[in-house]
DNA sequence: GAAAACCCTGAAGTGGCTATAGGGTCAAGC
DNA sequence: GCTTGACCCTATAGCCACTTCAGGGTTTTC
């Protein structure tokens, strides 16, 4: 089969089977005399598990161990579990900052109901406060030390 | 102030600094005969004005946004609402996301503990056997569906 | 035979930094 | 006065996982 139908089998986009393949994570597929890439079921196979890992949210690198270890097809089962739970503490830590993030948000967006008739917009005043050293509703209750994000950030 | 100073005060890198200088959302400070950024406390403000937006995951493009709301001072409010809105539900769909990616995660991470005297890495047969289009323990039960990070990915 | 739908490569852009190379400046101690 | 070290500067490249773009070739359909 060709690209754009082993695109729509899998469901992903044709410029990233061509950068999976770029990356070394798809081997490269055959050629139609016009130099056209024809794909077999084994590659469809490959592609995926690439996909079914990065739903996963494992990186790109992390696949390719993997699928390094897929080819040895021996014991790996340590190193196997290790990657994911490395991936596993990831995905918490992401979550228990999201969590964090979204009360101090919301906390934020009620500052605007609290006094939205006539005066300046409470959110943005609050802002600028916190800016100036005042405490802030969003970051004091949950952490009470300046910048969590520094620490911690969200996109790791 | 210098920069080394600044970044002290703020807990922020000399080098994120000068990004934001270029970026747009720091005025360029004044400079030494010999070139040196010399900063003042309004500028100290102006960086732990973005240093508290970005530590609610909110994007340099958004916090722009906010600093001329800051400057213009007039109403806003209904943008600036929008805004913190827009923020929460990016926030809370990632976290969602999230949520689902470490419960298919840790059910994985169970495949391994079941059988693994002797036999080849649970993990691995399960990852490979979904690659295959059978149906696996991590996404299953939660959504029929093949790949749900084409829909609504991890990374946004 | 022309237009639409597909395919190709290579390079640049995304966001929010971080790091590196290759330099200049300044205060303290010898 | 000279060296050492801590600081500062610019410009550029790298990170991740793509996405988009420019500029073209091929195949199918009307």
């Amino acid at each position: 089969m060709l690209i754009g139908e082993l695109a729509k089998m899998t469901g992903c986009e044709v410029e990233t089977i061509r950068y999976y393949e770029k990356e070394g994570l798809l081997t490269p597929p055959a050629r139609t005399p016009s130099g056209y890439r024809r794909y077999t079921n084994d590659q469809l196979g490959e592609l995926n598990f690439i996909l079914h890992c990065r739903s996963l949210g494992m990186p790109l690198a992390d696949i390719h161990t993997l699928a390094r270890f897929k080819a040895d097809s021996s014991l790996a089962c340590d190193d196997i579990n290790e990657l994911i739970d490395q991936q596993i503490g990831k995905v918490h830590r992401q979550l228990e900052t999201l969590q964090l993030l979204e009360q101090q948000l919301l906390s934020l967006r009620r500052k605007c109901h609290d006094h939205n008739q006539g005066e300046p917009c409470g959110i943005l005043q609050t802002l600028v406060e916190a800016s100036e050293g005042s405490p802030c509703p969003c970051h004091t209750p949950f952490d009470q030390e300046p910048h969590p994000a520094h620490r911690h950030g969200v996109h790791e």
